[in-house]
DNA sequence: TCCCCTCTTGACAACGTTGTCTTCCATTGA
DNA sequence: TCAATGGAAGACAACGTTGTCAAGAGGGGA
């Protein structure tokens, strides 16, 4: 039993032959064409089981030039739960349609994005999902002239025009300061990753519109842009804490900033408020309390997979913009 | 710009009429055959450049009868961070090789399974990494004798005999419950999610051994198995602590179970000591000690990948059993 | 009875590529 | 000068399937 015997797979020819019957009448019980006698297909579908036969898709799309069953999803890192669960939910919406999902990482790096995006583009998949790393799409218009479907995930492309669809960063971040102000906090410390990224120019926008609609200065020695991970957090909390006239609440503006601030107010035992961007796993096992501008990532995976599916189901309407919505949560021990 | 006019994708046959040579010529070029005179092979490449053409891989995989590259991951649920993880290393090995990745999600139902690796053995995948959730694996026989090359990952398969990858489950328990008896205790409460899941009888089995070996009696009121979810869990060891002589020390069979332990023992102030197998994000967070039975999941993608990859490349010794370690970490606040 | 129409069925080509085999040309040695 | 040799290039078939079209059987109406 070393299974290098490779028993050839049956092809529609073995069946026909099998069944006494010309390959096409094959084929057009396999595809559920009409105009097959009953007892014929009978006949057929023994042989098929017999024999064991399963339809070769790749000669068949090749033959047809029609769908491959395929669609394909770049994001930047599938060990990431926020991708993860958008694969799964993009997957999921897949499987309704017969259709596989391949899932490539770029490591937000966009020159393998671009290779990516051609590999897949070589296999004929049906459409694609891109959480766009690179700046500028333009490169995608001659797959999208020659029949390439594309949503955009997350954050929107440049140089394309294209469905997308995206979380309403900015009034999520607006409605978690406007919940700070009305709980008294007026120096507000702000924490956002590098503003070459969508979702922080974003998210900043609707923080400096709260304020500036609360007539509450913008303070700049408030403001930490371009923190990267958890550690740059801590020390700029720590910065602002050893501060003259410390802040007395934080806005993270993303999940590995919450959780570096977590970690450094509780070093300190500060008490100082906290309203973090994105949820995140066990966010309500944290130790102190927090709130999070959470939003559903199930849904932005969904709705971006039912999107290309109503493109390659042949709809040709003007590209669309779906926003999904974000709602402030209490998380954390001791709320 | 409706996207509509859908150029048709050039072919070699095109190619090959630009640069005023057969088909074949170019075919030898894209292939870097040898014998092409390198003047000619400027112009095809030229050719190739100006009408951007890109070879269809499903005309030359089933031309060839080689290579699709492309391997399947059969798994439970994408949008869990171990399976996540698992995909992820295992996309990153496919990528050294040139290989894409369909990862599909079974959700633990047995037929789903097996209708997921129909489907993919149909795609003519060149391997499949699988994540048994079925109890017979005997019906992928037929396809093994057709040349697909498998690897079951984290379990072993049962009625069919090849490569699997999994993590050292008894030696981890054991050497969990050592460290809490070298810490004095004598009295633990185990929760193990069904025994009919081979790594929750594992870690059972291992837990006895090394009670066994203390010399320390099996108490079945400390035990309890078949527990799901975090609620059960917290109930599980509420119910334990409520008993007469409580345990001083709980042993939590997976990360499920542990967290919902970690939530009964906070709610209630209970110092209990907690051990538990698998790590989780954040853990180190937890507002209290816990022991953590650790191992490195990507290693465990990996390592499956690599095995694959050798079968794929021809490699037909006799099926092995690769054992990824675990190690105990320290985690949570107050450690 | 004959013609037309419908319904089954099959023969054949084509999808885009690659393996095999042949052809052609230049070069070499006798 | 001519046969033998070897390298480059192309003609053709084949992979497994499906679209097109034609052939044949059977039925109904004139």
């Amino acid at each position: 039993m070393d299974g290098r015997e490779k028993r050839r797979r049956p092809t529609i020819a073995d069946v026909a032959a099998r069944a006494g019957v010309s390959v096409k009448t094959v084929s057009r019980v396999i595809n559920n064409e009409p105009g097959v006698r009953p007892e014929l297909a009978d006949g057929v579908l023994a042989a098929i089981g017999e024999l064991g036969f399963r339809r070769n898709p790749m000669a068949s799309s090749l033959r047809s030039g029609r769908s491959t069953s395929t669609i394909g999803l770049i994001i930047e890192d599938l060990a990431n739960p926020f991708y993860a669960t958008v694969a799964a939910a993009v997957a999921g919406v897949a499987r309704t349609h017969d259709t596989h999902l391949i899932t490539v990482s770029s490591g937000e790096d966009p020159e393998l994005e671009r290779r990516q995006f051609a590999e897949l583009c070589q296999r004929r998949v049906d459409g694609l999902i891109i959480v766009p790393a690179g700046s500028d799409h333009a490169y995608t218009r001659a797959e999208v002239e020659m029949g390439m479907r594309m949503v955009f995930l997350d954050r929107p492309p440049s140089g394309i025009l294209a469905d997308i669809v995206v979380i309403d960063n900015a009034a999520g971040a607006r409605a978690g300061i406007v919940d700070l102000l009305e709980a008294g906090h007026r120096r507000i410390g702000v924490i956002v990753d590098s503003p070459a990224i969508y979702t922080a120019r974003e998210r900043l926008a609707g923080v400096r519109e709260a304020l500036a609609g609360a007539g509450v200065p913008y303070d700049d020695s408030l403001v930490r842009v371009g923190v990267a991970d958890p550690e740059e957090a801590a020390r700029a909390v720590a910065a602002m804490l050893d501060g003259g006239d410390p802040p007395t609440a934080f806005f993270a503006g993303n999940n590995r900033i919450t959780v570096g601030a977590i970690r450094e107010l509780c070093r300190r035992g500060d008490g100082a408020a906290l309203t973090g961007f994105d949820d995140f796993e066990l966010s309500s096992l944290m130790p102190r309390p927090l709130t999070i501008i959470g939003y559903d990532v199930q849904e932005l995976g969904r709705a971006a997979a039912v999107r290309l599916f109503e493109r390659i189901g042949g709809d040709t309407s003007w590209p669309a913009e779906t926003v999904v919505p974000t709602r402030l949560l209490r998380r954390g021990l001791g709320q």
